[in-house]
DNA sequence: TGTACATCAGTGAACGCGCGTTCACTGATGTAC
DNA sequence: TGTACATCAGTGAACGCGCGTTCACTGATGTAC
């Protein structure tokens, strides 16, 4: 990790990490390259050699928030409760991915570091639906219910909606809310 | 409603279509106040007369919208679960109202003309819990509950993240899962 | 009803700024022989 | 192991552009008398 000399090293851990953290503070557009690239203390034309341009830039951040995702969710267990508390606890600890991985326009979602790790997220939660119906439209129904759940109180919550966010842990607050609505399906 | 001479007569109302128009095109940021001031056949300094900048602009969306969905809600009469269709129904009709509103760091929540009607919202939304159980906290859990339901199924939808969306109508699909989740609390 | 005047709504030129992009370049690294 | 050379990663000056903002101005409207 040479982090001096001419060749920076880790230039796109630390560009993405600068997104990241720009996502965070200004939304998933509110900065430039060139702000990043400031940030990261290399010239403004040293990001275009990884990503391109801002919207490669986004598709990275998509791809990696997807594979983060997927993992999360998947080591969630065989419980689709904690499948969707698991959901809304990636929402919270990485609020930057998530708040670019569900706008597509901002991305190219069809990047191929990008639709696998989507697709394996989709089948995962696809399965927890599967294991409590086996009618299929039935189980679709069921996936997208905890799915709509799980992603609107992740949703709420992010943007403050939520009067009393302060006072909730968001992921004890999700377990019971998702036991209300769901748990009669065991 | 004089639409020509020096005075356009309407220009409020017209920058608010093309802001709207704008925001379903781009998203609520991917736009400029000069791009809009053309689309109105405007010089690019009129629109300051009635929104000083930008974010006075989204202000007037989300007031509009915060008015607009209260009357959706309310009008969706005293079951709980047509008031989600109702929300669900809004958010696909009003696409452009429903992606400012719950972005509050696009525009100033605490506003007169948005604070009242977003609480008006916020309490049709809470009554629709406490018809279910009389104990406050299961009514707020269960109003959290529904809410992320509708708000997620919603947003899930308009980000095209539901790989049939093409195919189904959102406020029958809305109506069923919201059944599967909640009929049970009838 | 007529006139004077204040206010409101819109014009258009000018400005400085940060942006993305292009360009010729430089330094470091990897590989073939 | 040494050398040559291709490739990769980063520099920094220059550009043209659209932006928000400021400014002095103009035309229309509303109101007092």
């Amino acid at each position: 990790m040479e982090q001096h000399g001419y060749h920076h090293g880790n230039l796109r851990r630390v560009m993405l990490d600068a997104a990241l953290h720009a996502i965070s503070e200004s939304g998933p557009t509110g900065w430039s390259l060139r702000e990043l690239a400031r940030r990261a203390g290399v010239s403004h034309t040293a990001p275009a050699h990884h990503f391109g341009d801002k919207t490669g830039l986004l598709t990275a951040v998509a791809a990696e928030g997807f594979e983060l995702f997927a993992g999360a969710i998947e080591s969630a267990g065989e419980d689709f409760r904690e499948v969707g508390v698991a959901y809304v606890r990636f929402a919270v600890q990485h609020r930057a991915h998530f708040q670019v991985m569900f706008r597509p326009e901002l991305y190219r979602p069809d990047d191929p570091a990008v639709a696998p790790a989507r697709n394996r997220a989709a089948g995962i939660l696809a399965a927890g639906g599967q294991s409590l119906s086996p009618d299929p439209a039935r189980a679709r129904l069921t996936t997208v219910a905890a799915w709509s759940t799980a992603h609107g109180f992740a949703e709420l919550w992010l943007s403050g909606a939520l009067a009393d966010a302060a006072e909730i842990d968001p992921e004890v607050y999700a377990r019971d809310l998702i036991e209300l609505a769901f748990g009669h399906l065991r």
